[in-house]
RNA sequence: CGCGGGGUAGUAGCAAUGGCAGCUCGCCAGGCCCAUAACCUGGAGGUUGCAGGUUCGAAUCCUGCCCCCGCAACCA
C-alpha cells in the first residue's frame, strides 16, 4: 500500500483563521480524502505555529500568558477545521513539547554539523515597539507605529550557514531533484538563487523570550521560522536515531501559500540537506486571492471571513466553491456575488436539482434492475478519467468542471427521454432510463466524496445505498452497474436556493 | 534595465500553451413540465492590450512597447 504524507503550513495564532488558510488546508483535505478513496495510506497533518514575539506581546495586552493566548487560539483553529470537515491525522502545536524535544534535536544535530556559528545580527530596531523593522517597513527611517526614528541595534545570535546552499539547491532544482510546482514559483526560486546571493540565516533571537532556547545556549532563543519549519518532521513524531524514524518521511506533497515560497523552498530544504535526510518529493504553492480586483488586507477593510462564508452557504457548498472558482495555482479574484452566481449555478441548479428530479421521478417504482447501457458507461468512464488526472495534478477547478459535465449530460438525457411520458406507455424502458439516472447519480456520490463527505453520504443514502457504497473500493465504486435500486428516498433538498 | 505573473465576447468572471477561439453569468427566441421560477434547444456578441517577427498554421513561440498585480527574508 503506498504512503502518502501531505502537510500544510501550520497558521500562526494570533489572529482567527484567514481565507487563505482555510483554501490550503481544504485543497490539503480534498487531496487527502482523494488518496485515501484510492486506498492509499494517508497522513495529513496540520497545525500552529505559536511562538514569538507577536504572540507575547498581544498576550500581554491581553493580560494573558501566552500559553494561554496560544490555548486559546488553537482551539478557534480546532473548531474551524471541525467546521470544515478537515479530515486530518494529527494536529500539531509548538508548543507541544514533543515539538520542542524534535527542534531540540534537530538543531543539536546541525550545531553538530558545524553548521551554526556564532555572530551578531544588525538590524532596525524601534525601541517603543522592542522588535525589528525591515527596510521597506519603515516610513523616512521611522517606525509606522511611533513615527520614531529607528536605531541600528546589533544584538549577539547564532546563523546557520544557508550560504553553503546556494549551489547544491540551484543544481537539485534545474535537475528536478527537488521539485517545486507550479512552474511560475519553480522560476521565482531560480531567478532568485541565480541573481541573488544567499546570505546566511540568523536562526535566534536574545530579545525573544517566547520560544524554544537554543540547545547549547540558553540566552537565545530559536527563530520562529527554523522552530515552525520543523513541526513537518516532529508531526509525525521525529526520531534522532535512523533505525527509529518514521515511516511516512518524506513528504509527498507539501501546500503553502506563495507569500511563504522561499521559506520553504530555500531555508526549508536547506535545512534537510544539513540533516542529510530526503526531501519532501513535492512542494506547491498556491495563488491568492483578490477581492474584486484588490488585495484582501484588513486597512481597506475588505476581508472575507471563511467561517461567515460557511454560515451562508454551508460549509460543504465552500468546499466546492472556493475550489471551483479558479485554477490552484494561479491568483483569482473573488467576491460575494461571485460565491452566490456558483452556489445557485452549479450546486442549487445544477448537483442539487438533478439529484431532487431523479428522486422524484424514482419514486414511481419500486425496483429498478441492473442493466446495461453503453452510452452511459461511456460518458461515465471518461469523466472518471478526466477527474482522476485532473486530482493527480491538484486540478481542482477541471474536477469539478468534469463532475458538472456529467450533470449536464444527465440532465440532457432526462429532456431527451421525458421519462414521465414513458412511465405511462412503456415501463421497461422506463426503468431502464431511470436506472442509468441513478447510476449517474451513484457515481455522482463517489466523485464528490473527497470535496463533499457530507453530501456524498446523502446521495448514498437518497439511493438506499448508504454503508454498502462506502466499504466499496474505488476500483469497484467507479464501475458500471454494481446494483439494483430499490427503496429510494427523496430526502431533504441537498442545496436550497440562495 | 531587481524577480515573477497577467491583459481573451457585455463597463462581468474564467478555459484553451501551435491546429476550425470555448465555458459560466447576463441578454434574446423557443421547448418541456419530472425538478429547487429549475432543466433542455437555438441565437446575438471577440481583428485574444499594441506593433512587428518565426511558422503551412499563433491567444499560444520570439522581439519591442503600453497597462495591471504580486514578491523583494519573517502578514494566509
Amino acid at each position: 500500500m503506498n504512503k502518502f504524507y501531505i502537510t500544510t503550513p501550520i497558521y500562526y495564532v494570533n489572529a482567527k483563521p484567514h481565507l487563505g488558510g482555510v483554501y490550503t488546508t481544504l485543497a490539503a483535505d480534498v487531496l487527502a480524502r482523494w488518496h485515501r478513496m484510492k486506498g492509499e495510506k494517508v497522513f495529513f497533518l496540520i497545525g500552529t505555529d505559536e511562538h514569538g514575539e507577536k504572540i507575547a506581546k498581544k498576550a500581554e495586552e491581553q493580560k494573558m500568558t501566552p500559553q494561554q493566548l496560544c490555548d486559546q487560539n488553537a482551539a478557534r483553529y480546532e473548531q474551524a477545521w471541525d467546521t470544515f470537515s478537515i479530515s486530518y491525522d494529527r494536529f500539531i502545536r509548538t508548543t507541544d513539547p514533543e515539538h520542542e524535544k524534535t527542534v531540540t534535536d534537530v538543531m543539536k544535530d546541525i550545531y553538530n554539523k558545524k553548521l551554526i556559528y556564532k555572530g551578531t545580527y544588525h538590524g532596525l530596531y524601534c525601541v517603543d515597539c522592542e522588535r525589528y523593522y525591515t527596510a521597506k517597513e519603515l516610513v523616512d527611517g521611522c517606525c509606522p507605529l511611533h513615527q520614531k526614528k529607528a536605531v541600528v541595534l546589533s544584538e549577539k545570535c547564532y546563523f546557520f550557514k544557508l550560504s553553503a546552499f546556494q549551489r547544491p539547491l540551484l543544481k537539485m532544482i534545474l535537475k528536478n531533484e527537488w521539485i517545486i510546482e507550479p512552474e511560475e514559483r519553480r522560476n521565482e526560486v531560480l531567478g532568485f538563487l541565480k541573481n541573488e546571493k544567499l546570505e546566511d540565516l540568523a536562526i535566534s533571537r536574545e530579545k525573544v523570550k517566547w520560544g524554544i532556547p537554543v540547545p547549547w545556549d540558553n540566552s537565545q532563543t530559536i527563530y520562529v521560522w527554523i522552530d515552525a519549519l520543523l513541526n513537518y518532521l516532529s508531526g509525525i513524531n521525529w526520531h534522532p536515531n535512523e533505525e527509529k524514524r518514521p515511516e511516512q518521511w518524506p513528504p509527498d506533497i507539501q501546500l503553502i501559500g506563495k507569500d511563504i515560497l522561499k521559506f520553504h523552498t530555500i531555508i526549508w530544504p536547506a535545512m534537510l540537506l544539513s540533516l542529510g535526510i530526503p526531501l519532501p518529493k513535492k512542494i506547491y504553492a498556491h495563488g491568492f486571492f483578490t477581492v474584486e480586483g484588490q488585495k484582501m488586507s484588513k486597512s481597506l477593510g475588505n476581508i472575507i471571513d471563511p467561517e461567515e462564508l460557511a454560515v451562508t452557504f454551508g460549509a460543504e457548498a465552500l468546499r466546492w466553491m472556493i475550489l471551483s472558482l479558479f485554477p490552484f495555482g494561479q491568483d483569482g479574484d473573488i467576491s460575494q456575488t461571485k460565491f452566490y452566481d456558483k452556489y445557485n449555478a452549479e450546486l442549487s441548479n445544477g448537483l442539487g436539482n438533478f439529484h431532487r428530479r431523479v428522486l422524484t421521478l424514482a419514486a414511481k417504482k419500486d425496483i429498478y434492475p441492473l442493466h446495461e447501457a453503453d452510452d452511459f458507461k461511456r460518458k461515465i468512464k471518461s469523466v472518471w478519467e478526466k477527474y482522476e488526472t485532473s486530482l493527480d495534478h491538484l486540478k481542482f477547478e477541471s474536477a469539478l468542471t468534469s463532475i458538472n459535465d456529467l450533470i449536464g449530460f444527465c440532465d440532457k438525457y432526462i429532456n431527451q427521454k421525458e421519462p414521465w411520458k414513458l412511465f405511462k406507455k412503456d415501463i421497461a424502458e422506463y426503468q431502464k432510463v431511470l436506472y442509468n439516472l441513478l447510476e449517474g447519480l451513484r457515481h455522482l456520490g463517489w466523485l464528490i466524496q473527497p470535496f463533499m463527505p457530507e453530501k456524498s453520504n446523502q446521495i448514498f443514502a437518497s439511493l438506499g445505498l448508504d454503508n454498502l457504497e462506502k466499504e466499496k473500493p474505488l476500483t469497484k465504486g467507479k464501475q458500471w452497474g454494481q446494483t439494483e435500486f430499490k427503496k429510494t428516498i427523496i430526502g431533504e433538498i441537498l442545496f436550497p436556493r440562495l
